[in-house]
DNA sequence: TCACAATGCGGCAGCTTTGGGGCAGGATGC
DNA sequence: GCATCCTGCCCCAAAGCTGCCGCATTGTGA
């Protein structure tokens, strides 16, 4: 039972030249020339995973990723000409299981088609794909438990990570230390309130350490 | 969505316990006693796996893989007393996708279930080959139970290499105790957390005699 | 300007987690 | 039956983490 695939891309020499690839590779490739088409021809017959392009007229990538998630949990790479694309479709927190910046090599492609497909079969429904959190110079992975600043990793602790991600996953809000705190602990837990300021000051320490214009 | 698996095998003994075992960890399981039986069963409701003993009275378990197959894909598991029922088997070249000698432990046969049908799902892009994990210095094949550090062999017991896989599988990837617990004995048991570190303890161990620079 | 509250941050004791040695019971092999 | 291996658990000590305190500084309102 051959996988199949929804190729989804307004340029059409991508579009055949990644087709022929993944037929050659034994997948079914169903091709889309926009979102529009592409939606009809995926609920008509709903392929394992799709790769759509970013950029598109009429419907872009992030637009059908949208309406697909409405009904499915259809696994979906992205394919992106330039990083900031990708910070727009991150940044959605939209779940795409994968992102590939063009250019890419096929070789590159297949991989991540590959491991997009195994994770969806293993998982079955457990986790879907990376769960980046980004923003501006922070990244962070929780699956991983990795975290940088500026592209150097910055070790942090169990407690230190949970509160930066809730400060970084909703950026400019405002918290107060009680929702740090729930954010960190679950609720019902009493705590002196100080305490979160702790974990703040060696935060601010560790990434200060690894940058010297660190303000705030 | 559960997976159905078809068990077959005259000895009732183990049709309940594995049964028992399989159940419990959620699969739906339907229970043969020989080999013309199960195949009526099976084409009335197909499984997602089967799971056949070779030495049966009426039809054995390699007529029975031939006639599912004619009409089916249906991996299936081959359950033999004597490795020379094996080499029966194997030399039919009827492709089995995987064989247990008796006796053995459930666990094993779990996890050769979950790699089974975890390669029947991903089956048409692997080049349906050998199950091979690889991460960089490091090499398992679950099916043949092998593992390599650098290039050499190191031996691990079961528990072991499936709390191995369970990483290699997913470089980097966080897992705490519970998780890594499941991966090796499958859900639904009660042990020690800490009792995991005993096993990671001995993984270190045993990798680390095979390379002074490892460090972790 | 003053009083008071809020914040930043160094320090530290206590707690939790972790790595690893050891051991007994059970399974397996000879 | 005996030796060996595997496994689960216990214990200890080191390391790391956490929560809180106290002081200095900054912000706020009258």
């Amino acid at each position: 039972m051959a996988n199949r695939i929804a190729l989804v891309d307004d340029d059409q020499n991508i579009l055949t030249s990644v087709a022929l690839t993944l037929e050659s590779e034994g997948f079914d490739v169903d091709c889309y020339n926009d979102g529009e088409t592409a939606l009809r021809g995926i609920v008509r017959r709903p392929p394992d995973l799709g790769v759509f392009d970013i950029k598109m007229p009429r419907m872009d990538g992030i637009e059908l990723l949208q309406k697909i998630r409405a009904s499915s949990q259809l696994p979906v790479i992205f394919l992106t000409s330039k990083d900031d694309e990708l910070d727009e479709a991150l940044g959605l927190g939209m779940g795409a299981d994968d992102y590939i910046t063009k250019p890419f090599s096929q070789r590159l492609l297949l991989a991540r088609i590959r491991a997009v497909l195994r994770r969806a079969a293993n998982e079955g429904m457990q986790t879907q794909g990376p769960n980046i959190v980004r923003q501006g110079e922070l990244l962070m992975d929780p699956d991983r438990h990795l975290c940088s600043w500026k592209g150097t990793e910055v070790k942090l602790t169990v407690t230190e990570f949970l509160i930066l991600q809730a400060l970084a996953t909703r950026p400019g809000m405002v918290k107060n230390r009680d929702q740090l705190m729930d954010a960190a602990y679950g609720e019902s837990i009493f705590l002196d309130d100080r305490t979160i300021d702790s974990h703040i000051k060696r935060l601010r320490r560790k990434i200060r350490a690894h940058d010297r214009d660190f303000d705030n």
